[in-house]
DNA sequence: CGACCATTTGATATGGATCAAGCGATGTGG
DNA sequence: CCACATCGCTTGATCCATATCAAATGGTCG
């Protein structure tokens, strides 16, 4: 049972020195295993309702779940960046449907496969496990988004993307105004209008539309209440 | 790090007929091995941050588990009724609060214990990662919950406690109207309001302020978009 | 350059919050 | 046993944050 953690590691799939450690994790299971797909903007991945047959996991480019209401209302459950799982259900169908943003590319891995492998190695069924508490804990955070503010909303948004995908305080939004406000529970004018009020409060900068620069990450972590 | 599954047991309370079959499946293993415990209304179970060694299952009464913000909000996360498990963490620390809104019988068990079994018994393994999915589901539901108007957010809530807890179509809240709002994200001004509404339009009756009669599900149904 | 789409900005409407008062049930002390 | 405080809930009046409707701006690609 003990789990060596450098094996946690997974690197990325060009070498791969070391596969019977690999399968000892799950990152390394599904680097080793998974077979690369692209996706071109806006294509589905899968649909709501679908069998869960596999799961994913994001090599480049940028993955969204969402459903869609009977009325139209459009409500996205996450965003999964490079390096981010998902797909994974617990029950035989999918929940979401998951669409690319960008043209992205994904490792492919049957469930079954490691369901299979968990069963065997108890520290896979582990992590499988401590995937869904992953995904469990994010959805719990994005329920607190949704009690709060516009202004805090959009505030906390950009604080949860500085934290998976700036460089530096740059962040580079792979998504639209409207995934934004379906995430947020807003309207795109809000959103909008949001942003630029925080631009003149000094708390950030929009060198373009898709670029973000926190200028005060204080100023929005108040927000954040 | 290794846990004696004996050890953890505590006290079998009656007789046990069939130790191990029970301790084949999460449920059996809870019932077999769990403490009871009893909390009045209003008391404390765990608090948001506590480590969390152990979990729960509800014998009578109903608990919340909630978060409050930094400026005194509040969002109660889940209600959980007879037969529910609760305080299941894949991280070592509760990420919410929980209390008995009545006074509640629960069965306590030390989490090590099963994460124990569980490496025994894929079986169990398997259960307890279920159980954390449908907690995910349930939260998914939440949040769509969450971006609907007041008359949808109120329907579906009754609908849901319709499923969980009536005797035909007469349910009996066991929460207040501010545990109701917080759930809903709503003021229980606006929570009694809408109960008012729906009772106008002959869609419920009120014979008092916690048992609720559904009188046209499918207008509730409607309503939940 | 011109068409198109995403985004911003402006004007107005509205659902739910807030502030405030009333009401009914429950409990307590005199 | 009753008067009265208390608590949870409902109802009313007003306010405000965000939605909605509408138009202008800007960026991208043929």
């Amino acid at each position: 049972m003990l789990t060596d953690v450098r094996a946690a590691v997974s690197k990325p799939m060009s070498n791969r020195a070391t596969p019977p450690v690999a399968s000892h994790t799950l990152e390394g299971a599904i680097d080793f295993m998974g077979a690369p797909m692209s996706f071109t903007r806006n294509a589905e991945i899968y649909g709501e309702g679908e069998p869960a047959d596999y799961l994913y996991k994001v090599v480049s480019g940028t993955v969204r779940t969402y459903k869609v209401l009977s009325d139209g209302r459009r409500q996205i459950g996450a965003f999964y960046m490079p390096g981010d799982v998902f797909g994974l259900e617990t029950s035989d169908e999918h929940t979401f449907s998951a669409e690319a943003i960008a043209d992205t590319k994904v490792l492919v891995i049957k469930r079954s496969a490691l369901v299979a492998l968990a069963q065997r190695d108890g520290e896979v069924a582990r992590q499988l496990w401590a995937l869904t508490g992953l995904e469990l804990s994010r959805v719990q955070d994005h329920i607190l988004l949704l009690i709060k503010t516009a202004q805090e909303r959009v505030a906390g948004f950009l604080l949860e993307m500085a934290d998976r995908a700036s460089n530096g305080n740059s962040v580079e939004l792979p998504m639209s105004r409207q995934d934004i406000a379906d995430y947020l529970g807003l309207t795109i004018e809000t959103v909008s209008r949001t942003l630029t009020t925080l631009e003149n409060a000094a708390a950030i900068e929009l060198p373009s539309s898709r670029r973000i620069v926190l200028r005060n990450r204080s100023a929005l972590s108040r927000l954040n209440a």
